[in-house]
RNA sequence: AGCGGGGUGGGGCAGCCUGGUAGCCCGCCGGGCUCAUAACCCGGAGGUCGGUGGUUCAAAUCCACCCCCCGCUACCA
């Protein structure tokens, strides 16, 4: 089977914070997934850049857009490494394949006749020269009299509103009057494929049921033709006759970047035509990891781009939603500092802490917090102690008591069963895999450890190893194997740790396909063990993520 | 306002679609073990499952209404 595994581009017009982490890691641990079960997978995401916000971060800079997304780009494509981020390509809207591929793809679409001009009138203020978005107006609302009051809509009084509607608007970049202008605009014909799209959400099983409710209803409600041009400058050329000035909206573009990042990819590796094999391929599955905010996006409108290019482009096979993850009850907040931002994360604890934390509250039903008193609880009572603990306790006892040999012997019925149980969790962390409940299947894999401290317990192989040594050895063996397996789970949650654990263990290579992860393996010399975690303090973290924002040691501390 | 999600022992969550002994992790109490990072294992206390009414032999689970929390509403990305 081919896959596509993506999650929602970043928007790079600062450091993007834990929040943004969840897609991301729960697209890498479901990619991993996939290749350790022998699909062929292609994972990509990239640095979303062009816009009015990233316009705006540049001139307050004072420097050009492209100078501000050249750094971003490579810094949070760092970041992504460093977190074990396992993208085939990580590129970015910039990229010349990307910005062919819109072009060409709108065209497309443009003498397919899905897309209209027409005239509108926006505010624009003459002082930036440019047209305004709606956000970006600023003034007093109407209704209660805010006097902050955004030209979308209300903060106060939660209304929404025409920028028009504002009493005394006012530019919220210079604070200059605007003016209404007339422009031009193309529009994507959106509600043309209404029908088709109801049949494509009905007739897809595995959507969360969350995205299909959503989207089924705003079907119902009536869809409206969607604009996919601004007159940004910042942005790809509209290639419409008689759009020049113009730019594709961001939303609009950054979402073909699915299908133009796979695209370079094979470029990149020489073989251009498995492009088509892959994004056109009766066997190739695709699967978005979003936040729900974006459900609208990926069931709806790209679909319907996708059917609108008659291209044949594969309609998204699953759109993994997740709710919101809020930090200590409130919302992530750039400007209040309230958060924690991926270079201060990586600042503050390794990338498996994290990889391992963010997806144990994975906000599948929920919205879910982080609280550093449930992180600190996770990690030190699950992660180090039930985990940690266990690998450790094996693993030191054939290094005093083996002479870090694991003992060839032959498995009494006790340690077989022990076994077999833990292949019926790793089928159940398959199938919660499988069903992309990551966070169940992490919680499953943990079950894993504890069958392994119960059977240990039980078995009490520092009495055997004086007056049985046969049930010694196989309590060994037996546990040994069992790490093995771990090892091979493990490596889809938090690959650093996997890799040093198997490399404790005497293995080599990495961690083995899921289908080798119970092959008995007996013979083996350890290596150099270690600790694989530690207890972390919740006070010594604070303190450190402190001193870290005063000195400005991190770009996010900086910004 | 409309739409979507949620309200389950002290804390964090699962179960609800496909009604029938209320489950998991942490914490707490008691015990065991000493291989291990004072880690591990066993047992126990603790819940009228937001409210009211209904369907049913039986409801956390289905239906209706209500209360509370969160998010989205499509030119912010």
């Amino acid at each position: 089977m081919r896959w596509i595994v993506a999650s929602a581009w970043p928007y790079i017009n600062a450091v993007p914070h834990l929040g943004t982490l969840i897609q991301v890691l729960s697209s890498d641990v479901y990619a991993r997934y996939r290749r350790k079960k022998g699909d062929s997978v292609v994972f990509v995401s990239g640095s979303d850049e062009h816009g009015t916000p990233i316009e705006i971060e540049a001139i307050k800079k004072g420097i050009s857009p492209k100078e501000l997304t050249d750094k971003m780009h490579s810094y949070v494509s760092d970041l992504f490494e460093r977190f074990g981020i396992s993208y085939d390509n990580y590129t970015r809207t910039e990229s010349p394949t990307h910005v062919k591929f819109v072009q060409e793809f709108y065209m497309k679409v443009y003498e397919n006749g899905h897309i209209f001009e027409k005239e509108t009138e926006q505010l624009y203020c003459p002082n930036d020269k440019m047209f305004l978005p709606d956000r970006f107006v600023i003034g007093t609302c109407p209704y209660c009299g805010y006097e902050k009051a955004h030209g979308d809509q209300c903060d106060r009084c939660g209304r929404l509103l025409n920028p028009t509607d504002l009493i005394n608007p006012r530019c919220a970049i210079c604070g200059a009057e605007p003016e209404l202008r007339r422009t031009k605009h193309w529009f994507f014909d959106l509600p043309k494929f209404s029908d088709k799209l109801k049949e494509y959400i009905e007739s897809n099983e595995q959507l969360p049921d969350n995205a299909r409710a959503m989207s089924l209803s705003m079907i119902e409600d009536g869809l409206k033709p969607r604009s996919i041009t601004r007159d940004n400058k910042w942005g790809i050329p509209a290639p419409f006759p008689g759009a020049e000035g113009k730019t594709i909206y961001v939303w609009m573009e950054a979402v073909l970047g699915y299908v133009s990042a796979v695209k370079e990819h094979f470029e990149r590796l020489g073989k251009p035509e498995e492009f088509n094999e892959f994004w056109k391929g009766k066997d190739t599955k695709s699967i978005y990891f979003i936040g729900k905010d974006n459900i609208p996006f990926h069931t709806l409108i790209f679909p319907a781009l996708l059917m609108a290019s008659e291209e044949g482009y594969i309609l998204p096979y699953n759109v993994a939603s997740t709710e919101f993850l809020l930090f200590e009850g409130e919302k992530f907040s750039k400007r209040e500092r309230i958060g924690i931002w991926l270079d201060e994360a990586l600042a503050l604890l390794p990338a498996d802490y994290w990889r391992f934390y963010m997806i144990y509250i994975r906000p599948e039903t929920k919205d879910a917090n982080f609280a550093w008193d449930d992180m600190v609880a996770k990690i030190n009572d699950e992660l180090n102690d039930t985990l940690g603990n266990l690998i450790h306790r094996v693993l030191s006892f054939i290094k005093s008591r083996y002479d870090g040999v694991v003992p060839e012997a032959q498995l009494d019925e006790e340690s077989e069963e022990m076994l077999k149980e833990a292949k019926e969790i790793a089928k159940r962390i398959e199938e919660n895999l499988e069903r992309v409940k990551l966070r169940d299947a992490l919680k499953e894999f943990l079950e894993m450890a504890r069958l392994g401290n119960r059977f240990f317990n039980s078995r009490e192989p520092w009495r055997d190893i004086k007056e049985n040594r046969a049930r010694a050895d196989s309590t060994v063996v037996a546990s040994f194997n069992l790490l093995r397996a771990m090892a091979c789970y493990m490596h889809i949650f938090m690959p650093f740790s996997a890799e040093k654990l198997w490399r404790m263990m005497g293995l080599d290579g990495e961690p083995a396909p899921l289908s080798d992860a119970f092959n008995i393996v007996a013979g083996v010399q350890l290596r150099e063990v270690e600790p694989l975690f530690h207890k972390v303090s919740k006070e010594e973290l604070q303190e450190k993520l402190e001193e870290i924002r005063e000195r400005g040691e991190v770009l996010s501390a900086r910004e």
